[in-house]
DNA sequence: TTTACTGCAAAATGTTTGCATAAGG
DNA sequence: CCTTATGCAAACATTTTGCAGTAAA
Protein backbone atom coordinates (compact mmCIF):
# COMPACT_ATOMS: atom_id res chain seq x y z
CA UNK A 1 0.00 0.00 0.00
CA UNK A 2 1.68 2.87 -1.01
CA UNK A 3 1.24 6.05 0.76
CA UNK A 4 -0.41 9.21 -0.83
CA UNK A 5 2.24 11.37 -2.53
CA UNK A 6 -0.59 14.39 -4.16
CA UNK A 7 -3.45 15.92 -2.59
CA UNK A 8 -5.99 14.30 -4.61
CA UNK A 9 -5.12 10.74 -3.89
CA UNK A 10 -4.92 12.04 0.03
CA UNK A 11 -8.40 13.11 -0.34
CA UNK A 12 -9.46 9.72 -1.39
CA UNK A 13 -7.71 7.43 1.02
CA UNK A 14 -8.95 9.62 3.71
CA UNK A 15 -12.65 9.51 2.32
CA UNK A 16 -12.15 5.81 2.29
CA UNK A 17 -11.09 6.17 5.95
CA UNK A 18 -14.43 7.95 6.25
CA UNK A 19 -12.91 10.94 7.66
CA UNK A 20 -13.95 14.45 6.00
CA UNK A 21 -10.54 15.60 4.11
CA UNK A 22 -10.50 18.54 5.63
CA UNK A 23 -7.38 21.42 4.69
CA UNK A 24 -5.81 20.99 7.87
CA UNK A 25 -5.67 16.97 7.82
CA UNK A 26 -4.03 17.48 3.85
CA UNK A 27 -1.54 19.40 5.71
CA UNK A 28 -0.71 17.71 8.43
CA UNK A 29 -0.06 14.56 6.52
CA UNK A 30 1.91 16.32 3.81
CA UNK A 31 4.08 17.99 6.61
CA UNK A 32 4.55 14.16 8.20
CA UNK A 33 5.57 13.16 4.36
CA UNK A 34 8.51 16.35 4.49
CA UNK A 35 9.27 15.02 7.90
CA UNK A 36 9.90 11.54 7.00
CA UNK A 37 12.78 9.90 8.96
CA UNK A 38 12.07 12.04 11.63
CA UNK A 39 9.57 10.61 13.35
CA UNK A 40 7.98 13.34 14.75
CA UNK A 41 6.34 14.22 18.11
CA UNK A 42 2.90 16.53 17.34
CA UNK A 43 5.16 19.63 18.09
CA UNK A 44 7.38 19.44 15.19
CA UNK A 45 5.12 18.64 13.29
CA UNK A 46 3.12 21.76 14.23
CA UNK A 47 6.28 24.26 13.88
CA UNK A 48 6.63 22.65 10.33
CA UNK A 49 3.68 23.62 9.05
CA UNK A 50 2.80 26.96 11.05
CA UNK A 51 4.76 29.25 8.86
CA UNK A 52 2.58 28.02 5.65
CA UNK A 53 -0.69 27.62 7.50
CA UNK A 54 -0.94 30.22 10.89
CA UNK A 55 -4.23 29.42 11.64
CA UNK A 56 -4.33 25.99 12.32
CA UNK A 57 -3.64 25.12 15.85
CA UNK A 58 -1.83 22.73 18.14
CA UNK A 59 -4.43 20.89 19.27
CA UNK A 60 -5.81 20.05 15.98
CA UNK A 61 -2.88 18.73 15.02
CA UNK A 62 -2.53 16.38 17.96
CA UNK A 63 -5.90 15.47 17.37
CA UNK A 64 -5.14 14.87 13.45
CA UNK A 65 -2.34 12.81 14.56
CA UNK A 66 -4.17 10.50 16.51
CA UNK A 67 -7.05 9.96 14.21
CA UNK A 68 -4.57 9.02 11.56
CA UNK A 69 -3.29 6.39 13.98
CA UNK A 70 -6.07 5.09 14.54
CA UNK A 71 -7.39 5.05 10.69
CA UNK A 72 -3.59 3.23 10.24
CA UNK A 73 -2.70 6.04 7.98
CA UNK A 74 0.05 6.74 9.97
CA UNK A 75 2.09 4.64 12.56
CA UNK A 76 2.90 5.35 16.47
CA UNK A 77 6.60 4.94 16.84
CA UNK A 78 7.82 2.86 19.86
CA UNK A 79 10.11 5.28 21.60
CA UNK A 80 11.89 5.16 24.96
CA UNK A 81 12.06 8.58 25.43
CA UNK A 82 8.62 8.64 26.56
CA UNK A 83 6.49 11.65 24.14
CA UNK A 84 4.40 10.51 21.25
CA UNK A 85 6.00 10.12 17.79
CA UNK A 86 4.73 9.14 14.36
CA UNK A 87 5.61 8.09 10.95
CA UNK A 88 3.72 8.59 7.72
CA UNK A 89 5.94 5.38 6.56
CA UNK A 90 3.31 2.38 7.11
CA UNK A 91 5.58 -0.29 5.92
CA UNK A 92 7.46 -2.82 7.30
CA UNK A 93 10.32 -1.81 9.14
CA UNK A 94 12.62 -1.56 11.97
CA UNK A 95 13.93 1.35 13.99
CA UNK A 96 17.63 1.75 15.59
CA UNK A 97 17.59 4.12 18.36
CA UNK A 98 20.91 6.03 19.11
CA UNK A 99 21.05 6.79 23.04
CA UNK A 100 23.47 9.26 22.54
CA UNK A 101 21.86 11.86 20.15
CA UNK A 102 17.99 9.80 21.03
CA UNK A 103 17.16 9.84 17.25
CA UNK A 104 15.40 7.42 15.59
CA UNK A 105 16.95 6.05 12.36
CA UNK A 106 14.67 3.65 10.07
CA UNK A 107 16.25 0.44 9.60
CA UNK A 108 14.62 -1.47 6.34
CA UNK A 109 15.97 -4.69 5.92
CA UNK A 110 14.05 -7.42 3.76
CA UNK A 111 16.13 -10.37 5.29
CA UNK A 112 15.14 -9.18 8.66
CA UNK A 113 11.29 -8.53 7.60
CA UNK A 114 11.36 -12.77 6.04
CA UNK A 115 13.05 -13.89 9.55
CA UNK A 116 10.69 -12.46 11.47
CA UNK A 117 7.63 -13.34 9.39
CA UNK A 118 8.60 -17.02 9.40
CA UNK A 119 9.46 -16.89 12.90
CA UNK A 120 5.85 -15.83 13.80
CA UNK A 121 4.44 -18.05 11.55
CA UNK A 122 6.17 -21.05 12.85
CA UNK A 123 5.89 -19.98 16.50
CA UNK A 124 2.20 -19.75 16.23
CA UNK A 125 0.40 -17.24 18.91
CA UNK A 126 -2.93 -18.43 20.92
CA UNK A 127 -4.33 -15.65 22.55
CA UNK A 128 -2.76 -13.00 20.35
CA UNK A 129 -3.89 -11.92 17.29
CA UNK A 130 -0.44 -10.35 16.10
CA UNK A 131 -0.74 -7.23 13.84
CA UNK A 132 2.57 -5.82 13.11
CA UNK A 133 6.45 -5.99 14.03
CA UNK A 134 9.26 -4.13 14.50
CA UNK A 135 12.76 -4.79 15.82
CA UNK A 136 14.02 -1.98 18.12
CA UNK A 137 17.80 -1.96 17.75
CA UNK A 138 19.48 0.27 20.27
CA UNK A 139 23.18 1.58 20.06
CA UNK A 140 25.48 4.29 19.55
CA UNK A 141 26.63 5.73 16.21
CA UNK A 142 30.24 5.77 16.36
CA UNK A 143 30.92 8.99 14.04
CA UNK A 144 28.21 11.09 15.77
CA UNK A 145 27.39 12.95 12.30
CA UNK A 146 24.44 14.96 12.67
CA UNK A 147 23.12 13.41 8.97
CA UNK A 148 23.41 9.92 8.35
CA UNK A 149 22.21 8.24 5.62
CA UNK A 150 20.40 4.43 5.91
CA UNK A 151 22.27 2.92 3.34
CA UNK A 152 25.55 3.87 5.22
CA UNK A 153 24.68 2.61 7.75
CA UNK A 154 24.68 -0.93 6.26
CA UNK A 155 27.90 -2.90 5.31
CA UNK B 1 24.08 -11.44 34.99
CA UNK B 2 20.90 -12.45 37.66
CA UNK B 3 19.47 -9.70 39.37
CA UNK B 4 19.74 -9.12 43.77
CA UNK B 5 16.98 -10.39 45.29
CA UNK B 6 18.08 -9.92 48.89
CA UNK B 7 19.21 -6.40 50.24
CA UNK B 8 22.74 -7.16 50.81
CA UNK B 9 23.47 -8.25 47.24
CA UNK B 10 21.63 -5.34 46.17
CA UNK B 11 24.20 -2.87 48.36
CA UNK B 12 26.80 -4.48 46.84
CA UNK B 13 25.54 -4.02 43.22
CA UNK B 14 24.76 -0.33 43.77
CA UNK B 15 28.31 0.14 45.42
CA UNK B 16 29.88 -1.54 42.26
CA UNK B 17 28.15 0.92 40.28
CA UNK B 18 29.73 4.05 42.40
CA UNK B 19 26.16 4.49 43.55
CA UNK B 20 24.82 5.38 47.15
CA UNK B 21 22.87 2.17 48.54
CA UNK B 22 20.27 4.22 50.35
CA UNK B 23 16.94 3.23 51.84
CA UNK B 24 15.35 4.69 48.77
CA UNK B 25 17.26 3.17 46.56
CA UNK B 26 16.37 -0.20 47.81
CA UNK B 27 13.14 0.23 47.98
CA UNK B 28 12.37 1.35 44.58
CA UNK B 29 14.15 -1.81 43.23
CA UNK B 30 12.16 -3.79 45.04
CA UNK B 31 9.20 -2.32 44.01
CA UNK B 32 9.99 -2.93 40.23
CA UNK B 33 11.02 -6.00 41.29
CA UNK B 34 7.67 -6.71 42.75
CA UNK B 35 6.30 -5.26 39.42
CA UNK B 36 8.04 -7.44 37.20
CA UNK B 37 6.04 -7.44 34.09
CA UNK B 38 4.29 -4.67 34.90
CA UNK B 39 6.59 -2.26 33.10
CA UNK B 40 5.94 0.45 35.46
CA UNK B 41 6.00 4.75 35.17
CA UNK B 42 7.80 6.03 38.12
CA UNK B 43 4.28 7.10 39.12
CA UNK B 44 2.69 3.29 39.64
CA UNK B 45 6.36 2.73 41.11
CA UNK B 46 5.54 5.48 43.72
CA UNK B 47 2.08 4.02 44.68
CA UNK B 48 3.32 0.67 45.08
CA UNK B 49 6.18 1.75 47.49
CA UNK B 50 4.47 4.20 49.54
CA UNK B 51 2.08 2.51 52.11
CA UNK B 52 5.30 1.14 53.51
CA UNK B 53 7.50 3.99 52.65
CA UNK B 54 5.33 6.85 53.35
CA UNK B 55 8.51 9.55 53.70
CA UNK B 56 9.54 9.22 50.09
CA UNK B 57 9.16 11.59 47.77
CA UNK B 58 7.93 11.41 43.97
CA UNK B 59 10.65 13.74 42.71
CA UNK B 60 12.84 10.73 44.37
CA UNK B 61 11.60 7.80 42.59
CA UNK B 62 11.80 9.99 39.11
CA UNK B 63 15.64 10.67 39.97
CA UNK B 64 16.34 7.14 41.03
CA UNK B 65 14.54 5.27 37.92
CA UNK B 66 16.66 7.15 35.99
CA UNK B 67 20.05 6.83 37.78
CA UNK B 68 19.40 2.94 37.72
CA UNK B 69 18.55 3.41 33.71
CA UNK B 70 21.94 5.16 33.23
CA UNK B 71 23.64 2.49 35.17
CA UNK B 72 22.07 -0.73 33.41
CA UNK B 73 20.58 -1.55 36.66
CA UNK B 74 17.36 -1.69 34.90
CA UNK B 75 16.33 -0.90 31.33
CA UNK B 76 13.88 1.32 29.52
CA UNK B 77 11.12 -0.31 27.80
CA UNK B 78 10.03 1.13 24.50
CA UNK B 79 6.51 2.12 24.53
CA UNK B 80 4.18 3.72 21.66
CA UNK B 81 2.15 5.48 24.47
CA UNK B 82 4.23 7.92 25.58
CA UNK B 83 5.32 7.28 29.37
CA UNK B 84 8.28 6.78 30.30
CA UNK B 85 7.99 2.64 31.55
CA UNK B 86 11.04 0.59 32.94
CA UNK B 87 11.74 -2.73 33.85
CA UNK B 88 14.09 -4.68 36.07
CA UNK B 89 14.27 -7.62 34.02
CA UNK B 90 17.53 -6.76 31.94
CA UNK B 91 18.16 -10.09 30.26
CA UNK B 92 17.49 -10.10 26.77
CA UNK B 93 13.58 -10.03 25.79
CA UNK B 94 11.21 -9.57 23.68
CA UNK B 95 7.63 -7.07 24.31
CA UNK B 96 4.29 -7.87 22.63
CA UNK B 97 1.94 -4.47 22.85
CA UNK B 98 -1.68 -5.11 23.32
CA UNK B 99 -3.33 -2.22 21.38
CA UNK B 100 -6.38 -2.99 23.51
CA UNK B 101 -5.68 -3.24 26.70
CA UNK B 102 -2.14 -1.17 26.58
CA UNK B 103 -0.54 -3.70 28.59
CA UNK B 104 2.96 -4.75 27.65
CA UNK B 105 3.33 -8.11 27.98
CA UNK B 106 6.66 -10.47 28.34
CA UNK B 107 7.53 -12.55 25.09
CA UNK B 108 10.42 -14.18 26.29
CA UNK B 109 12.04 -16.66 23.75
CA UNK B 110 15.22 -18.12 23.03
CA UNK B 111 14.83 -19.27 19.62
CA UNK B 112 14.09 -15.66 18.33
CA UNK B 113 16.97 -13.99 20.74
CA UNK B 114 19.26 -16.46 18.50
CA UNK B 115 18.06 -15.45 15.51
CA UNK B 116 18.55 -11.87 15.83
CA UNK B 117 21.68 -12.67 17.41
CA UNK B 118 22.51 -14.54 14.20
CA UNK B 119 21.27 -12.37 11.73
CA UNK B 120 23.03 -8.68 13.81
CA UNK B 121 26.55 -10.47 13.00
CA UNK B 122 25.74 -11.21 9.89
CA UNK B 123 24.83 -8.41 8.96
CA UNK B 124 27.03 -5.98 10.95
CA UNK B 125 26.58 -2.31 10.67
CA UNK B 126 29.24 -0.33 10.92
CA UNK B 127 28.98 3.70 12.06
CA UNK B 128 26.96 1.58 14.77
CA UNK B 129 27.61 -0.13 18.00
CA UNK B 130 24.51 -2.17 19.01
CA UNK B 131 24.02 -2.30 22.24
CA UNK B 132 21.13 -3.94 22.48
CA UNK B 133 18.07 -5.12 20.57
CA UNK B 134 13.99 -6.36 20.74
CA UNK B 135 11.16 -7.26 19.13
CA UNK B 136 8.00 -5.31 19.27
CA UNK B 137 4.97 -7.18 18.42
CA UNK B 138 1.72 -5.24 18.37
CA UNK B 139 -1.63 -7.10 18.76
CA UNK B 140 -4.95 -7.71 20.02
CA UNK B 141 -6.00 -10.17 23.09
CA UNK B 142 -8.36 -12.89 21.74
CA UNK B 143 -9.14 -13.28 24.99
CA UNK B 144 -9.07 -9.88 26.61
CA UNK B 145 -8.68 -11.61 30.60
CA UNK B 146 -7.44 -9.54 32.93
CA UNK B 147 -4.34 -11.77 34.15
CA UNK B 148 -2.66 -13.86 31.19
CA UNK B 149 0.46 -15.70 31.86
CA UNK B 150 3.22 -15.54 29.14
CA UNK B 151 3.26 -19.38 28.58
CA UNK B 152 -0.13 -19.57 27.66
CA UNK B 153 0.77 -16.92 25.28
CA UNK B 154 2.72 -19.47 23.25
CA UNK B 155 1.12 -22.17 21.59
C1' DT C 1 -28.77 20.44 6.51
C1' DT C 2 -26.56 17.40 9.19
C1' DT C 3 -22.58 15.73 11.11
C1' DA C 4 -17.92 15.92 11.88
C1' DC C 5 -14.04 18.97 12.60
C1' DT C 6 -11.55 23.14 14.27
C1' DG C 7 -9.76 26.70 17.40
C1' DC C 8 -9.23 28.23 21.74
C1' DA C 9 -8.23 28.15 26.43
C1' DA C 10 -8.24 25.66 30.48
C1' DA C 11 -7.15 21.54 32.85
C1' DA C 12 -4.89 17.32 33.42
C1' DT C 13 -0.87 14.55 33.16
C1' DG C 14 3.91 13.53 33.29
C1' DT C 15 8.66 15.08 34.20
C1' DT C 16 12.50 18.12 35.54
C1' DT C 17 14.81 21.53 38.31
C1' DG C 18 16.91 24.20 42.19
C1' DC C 19 18.10 24.41 46.53
C1' DA C 20 18.34 23.73 51.57
C1' DT C 21 18.73 19.61 54.44
C1' DA C 22 20.06 14.87 55.42
C1' DA C 23 22.58 10.67 55.02
C1' DG C 24 26.21 7.43 53.19
C1' DG C 25 31.10 6.21 52.47
C1' DC D 1 34.11 15.46 56.61
C1' DC D 2 33.01 15.49 52.05
C1' DT D 3 30.19 14.19 48.66
C1' DT D 4 26.06 12.61 46.96
C1' DA D 5 21.15 11.93 47.53
C1' DT D 6 16.63 13.47 49.31
C1' DG D 7 12.33 16.22 49.86
C1' DC D 8 9.78 19.82 48.58
C1' DA D 9 7.69 23.05 45.63
C1' DA D 10 7.75 25.36 41.63
C1' DA D 11 8.48 25.27 36.77
C1' DC D 12 8.19 22.99 32.60
C1' DA D 13 6.62 19.98 28.94
C1' DT D 14 3.22 17.27 26.85
C1' DT D 15 -1.43 15.88 26.00
C1' DT D 16 -6.45 15.99 26.67
C1' DT D 17 -10.88 18.13 27.17
C1' DG D 18 -15.14 20.96 26.52
C1' DC D 19 -17.53 23.74 23.87
C1' DA D 20 -19.09 27.34 20.62
C1' DG D 21 -18.44 28.20 15.94
C1' DT D 22 -17.19 26.42 11.11
C1' DA D 23 -16.78 23.66 7.20
C1' DA D 24 -17.34 19.25 4.68
C1' DA D 25 -20.43 15.81 2.64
Amino acid sequence: MQHPTDRHTLRERLLESGLKATHQRIVVYEALMELQGHHPMAEEVYQHLKPANPSISLGTVYKTLDTFAEANLIHKVFSEEGGKRFDANTSAHSHIYCCNTREIIDFEDEELDTLLQEFLSRRNLHNFEIKGFSVQLTGKKVEPEKQISISRLLK
